[in-house]
DNA sequence: GTCTATATTTAGATAGAC
DNA sequence: GTCTATCTAAATATAGAC
């Protein structure tokens, strides 16, 4: 609402989003379905969870359907906030944004609200990567809802600090960074297994470091490779 | 077995591996589970789609879970044997095998044995990306078993065709490409949304066009970094 | 708002005839 | 091998007291 930016770094009480038995529900509803995913989880183990009564969930969210959207609702909304303070501040006027800028802007804001939250450890995250790759249509309406609208600023922001990536490179760029950051979120201890425990997919700053140069490495080739066929240069128009 | 490589354009015969009840069960299970996931999918479910009792469900396969394993080990020793035999034909001597070939190894297989088999439209490849991103217990033994073999050993092709390449990079080099092969196979739907409908995720071949150059300059953006700290070339050693 | 029941539905799995 | 019928457990949601 106010001309100023989202507090971005604020440090502002980092006082639990679930405040009473209401946020203690959501709380709650985040760890299950993180952990056990939509069908999997239930509203028992939530009310368990929470300490509270079965019934006083649906008194609260009516059903499993709209608690679990509460959840998303939740925390996307802070989420793509604070992503969209920082693409306005990355192209404020006097300001020289680089594509390996708007690729962190990307995935920070998620990690950084799972930690600053504190009452998460990575869970939401865990939702978020059902979700981006269902192609159930509830998930896909709660995606395009709570999604789609930052995701088309950020394939706008990396059309401006790559000026030869054409439209629909853009869009397949941001797709594929998306499924790359997945592999972050997903948690699935999968690259120790792989690497006989010397990678981690525990420590995000870490996996942040070779996320960010691949992505960006990828882009610049899908940029190349347009322009060897188009012969532009990407500033002409 | 035999000395050959597995015949890898074969024409021969493409009859549906489902012959008889039992795999008629293996291919509605197929279809169910990457429909609603293995939770949300429901025996009563398969055994209509299979058009059979659900009691021969578990005469045939005893339980839920053990259904989907055999759903899984069906389909991915077909795909894995395929890709280790593109392997074996990249690297056999006098051969000069390419980063964007091993690139493409990773994925071809998995597109072709959907298309091939006929019975399938895509529903494998949409249980395997829940598989990867899913940090559960069960899927993630399935993983182990079924596809952290073929993964090490392409690993050790990357590495080969990009000799710059640190084995730790190249586990995160591996993790990374399936995340990104991961939005070819969900096919959510949402490129479209997000493109107007200009880019179709539909489309495995316009796909793999962007998709391999956007994971070969990913990689070699790794392999530069590496150098770049080290100091060296690669070969050297 | 919150709780303790409980109604209702639906799931995975089994028994036993053929 | 295959079917029909059924058992048992568990889940969502509601009713109604406090």
């Amino acid at each position: 609402m106010s001309a100023g930016l989202a507090p971005i770094n604020s440090t502002s009480a980092p006082r639990p989003l679930g405040a009473g038995r209401s946020g203690a529900i959501l709380d709650a509803a985040e760890r299950v379905f993180a952990q056990a995913g939509f069908k999997g989880a239930t509203m028992r183990e939530i009310a368990r969870d929470a300490g509270v009564a079965q019934g006083l969930i649906h008194y609260h969210y009516v059903n499993k359907a709209t608690l679990f959207e509460a959840v998303v609702a939740r925390r996307s909304t802070r989420i793509n906030e604070y992503r969209a303070a920082l693409l306005d501040r990355m192209f404020a006027p006097g300001r020289d944004a680089r594509l390996c800028d708007v690729v962190e802007a990307l995935f920070r804001p998620t990690i950084e609200t799972g930690i600053e939250l504190a009452s998460d450890g990575g869970a939401f995250a865990r939702i978020l990567v059902s979700m981006a790759n269902s192609a159930d249509p509830t998930d896909q309406a709660l995606a395009e809802r709570y999604y789609d609208p930052i995701a088309r600023r950020f394939i706008d922001a990396l059309r401006r600090v790559e000026p030869g990536l054409g439209h629909e490179d853009a869009v397949w760029a941001y797709m594929f960074a998306i499924g790359v950051g997945m592999t972050m979120m997903a948690k699935t201890g999968r690259p120790a297994r792989l690497s006989g425990g010397a990678c981690d997919d525990g420590d995000v700053d870490a996996m942040l470091e070779k996320i960010v140069p691949f992505i960006c490495g990828g882009i610049t080739a899908l940029t190349r490779k347009t322009e060897e066929k188009t012969g532009q240069t990407g500033r002409m128009k």
